[in-house]
DNA sequence: CGACGTGGAGACAACGTTGTCGGAACTGTG
DNA sequence: CACAGTTCCGACAACGTTGTCTCCACGTCG
């Protein structure tokens, strides 16, 4: 058994902090000016091919790094960092946005900032303030807050912007976002197709822009079918997994229960899925979820869930803001993202 | 329908880009001497109200953001900023490790950067050199490569470091990781008791540590069984969830096939699972996987796993970096983190 | 042989901020 | 009124780096 396996051999210490060396130090030690250590750091032509190799041993030797905030102040260039913030990093769909925009970062060479908002509009304007301060060359951002307004006074000017998942309010920039309502209506019209006439709406918070747009989704295409709106089949504001569990629990206890259910997130779709499982119901009341879940066509049924493209937005939306950074200055727009309609066995079970 | 909300009303423009305004443009409007407001901006005492509300007028009217890196450079202190390199921020398990780092920053004010390694010890390095070129406090590091000495070099000295997931090789740094190989044989014991003789092991490149870990996990607890082990069993080097579906497809295609699996990564599991479904076997060769999957217990059976505990992680390697920066200068050693075996029934199928 | 590039190297200032110090304007005391 | 003690404020240097300019030692060409 070896979980900690040992490794006292060539073992080298991080040395003691002491001064860092700096480019001062490398050019008394290879005996050369200051600028000619930055000629060498930089790879300036004019510097003989001797002297290079003096003022690269006598890096090595020092450990010398260059020191990137000084570089910053002097050049006030480009940080070749942005900053990303998002709902939740731990949310599938949050986690495979910032892996596509890593991709993106990574082959031109800049870093990625990120952090969690926790739907806290309070905590936004307080991370904006933070990276803008680091001056970020641009920032991606999924609103939480009703009015981003205040990103013209916490951003240095200069700091592009590119909002994902939802749009900006009160400031004009490019917005990536999925066809929520587009989406919606066509999981609702999947469903009808089926026969079904009572399908409820479970979502997230309204005052989340997506959960509402999901919701303006649902309510067009019941009215273009003819259906009537039942407010006793919508449920908002379930937050969590569990919420959405009760939720489907005391909608089923009805009198006149709903044969089918439209869940309008992923971790409200697993809620439900929980409990049509302990009801029995998961073969008897159609489901279908709007943003696609890991292993969805493994369960019996499979879940049929109209999929959103989250690399799609991460990479659009990344490149809009490199864009940006690179100086474009068309007005900004919204660019809308397709969803798929995927069908796993959940949204075909027939009504009555 | 309405994907695309209007908000032509109340846009505020992104100014265009000028030279950002400075502490000196502030001192000039505001006239005070430069001093003054960088007293303001610190909230430093000795400077008379009447005095610090022009300069805070003037602050606004101008939009002066104070530059991080200026004030790094006068003061060379910490940039509470640290780095968090980990595989791939898209897999579950990273991105829950992320979260719990992320929860420990915040509380402190510090920011994360992020980026994935893909298992590239190049990329790691490189990412190394980078983070250290920004003077990262601390850097958190799941290495991909089997000799982290390099650190040594490309960190400018002082850099905190500490290891998650996987053990540091080469150097003397903190490691916070998993009950590997003790967790694997308890999931190799949990399937022998019902019965199994003949446990398949399926795993990722034993080039990652954690990897070969699971694995002296398996041979041990075969071994202690006094069971034989069966190297036509053992599959190594399975990349992703569809190299292990074949895997398995070709394992229950011998003439002496497995009764169980084991399967040593989340990725893995899930395409064991796909495979046993396909060939309608889910319900008579058990399985248990190593890490948790989100949905397994609504799978029918549902997934037996060992699972990891990934916040515990996050958590305790982000509190002793925060440490570290801190000047704790005790010995560095691991940290084993323990894994819980959570029965949902494929674990469960009796062998035979 | 003199004027003229040309290429290598260094001195210096500047980026935006903060620490140090010194000075001016008050206050209260003998 | 002289004096010390406060309180408030500003001049200056420094952090580590790079852009600009200058200087010097070459060779080269007319």
């Amino acid at each position: 058994m070896s979980d900690a396996t040992d490794h006292a051999a060539h073992v080298q210490t991080v040395p003691a902090r002491r001064r860092r060396p700096t480019m001062r130090d490398v050019a008394q030690r290879a005996d050369v000016s200051l600028k000619t250590v930055s000629r060498v750091v930089n790879d300036e032509p004019g510097v003989s091919t001797a002297l290079a190799v003096r003022v690269r041993r006598a890096i090595d030797e020092l450990g010398f790094h260059p020191h990137a905030g000084a570089r910053l102040l002097r050049t006030d260039g480009r940080t070749s960092a942005i900053a990303l913030l998002l709902e939740d990093v731990a949310n599938p769909f949050s986690a495979a946005v910032q892996r596509a925009v890593e991709n993106e970062a990574r082959e031109r060479g800049v870093v990625v900032f990120s952090a969690s908002i926790d739907e806290d509009p309070a905590r936004e304007r307080a991370l904006a303030r933070e990276f803008g301060a680091r001056r970020v060359d641009g920032l991606l951002l999924a609103p939480a807050g009703d009015d981003q307004s205040y990103l013209a006074d916490e951003l240095p000017s200069g700091t592009a912007v590119v909002c994902v998942d939802r749009e900006a309010n009160g400031i004009a920039v490019d917005s990536v976002i999925t066809t929520n309502a587009l989406g919606a209506a066509e999981g609702v019209r999947h469903l009808a197709a089926a026969g079904h006439r009572r399908i409820a709406f479970l979502g997230d918070r309204r005052s989340i822009r997506t959960a509402d747009q999901r919701y303006a989704g649902y309510r067009d295409a019941i009215a273009s079918l003819g259906l009537p709106l039942d407010p006793g089949l919508v449920v908002h504001d379930l937050r969590e997994s569990a919420d959405a569990d009760g939720a489907v629990t005391a909608l089923l206890a009805r009198p006149d229960p709903p044969t089918a259910l439209f869940t309008a997130q992923n971790l409200i779709t697993i809620g439900a899925v929980r409990a049509l499982r302990r009801l029995g119901a998961e073969w008897s009341v159609a489901l279908v979820g709007f943003d696609d879940v890991l292993l969805a066509d493994l369960l019996s049924p499979g879940i049929t869930v109209v999929a959103q493209d989250p690399a799609a937005i991460g990479r659009t939306a990344a490149n809009l803001l490199f864009a940006r950074i690179a100086g474009d200055t068309s007005p900004p727009g919204v660019r809308l993202v397709p969803t798929t309609l995927i069908r796993r066995g959940s949204g075909e079970i027939q009504s009555g």
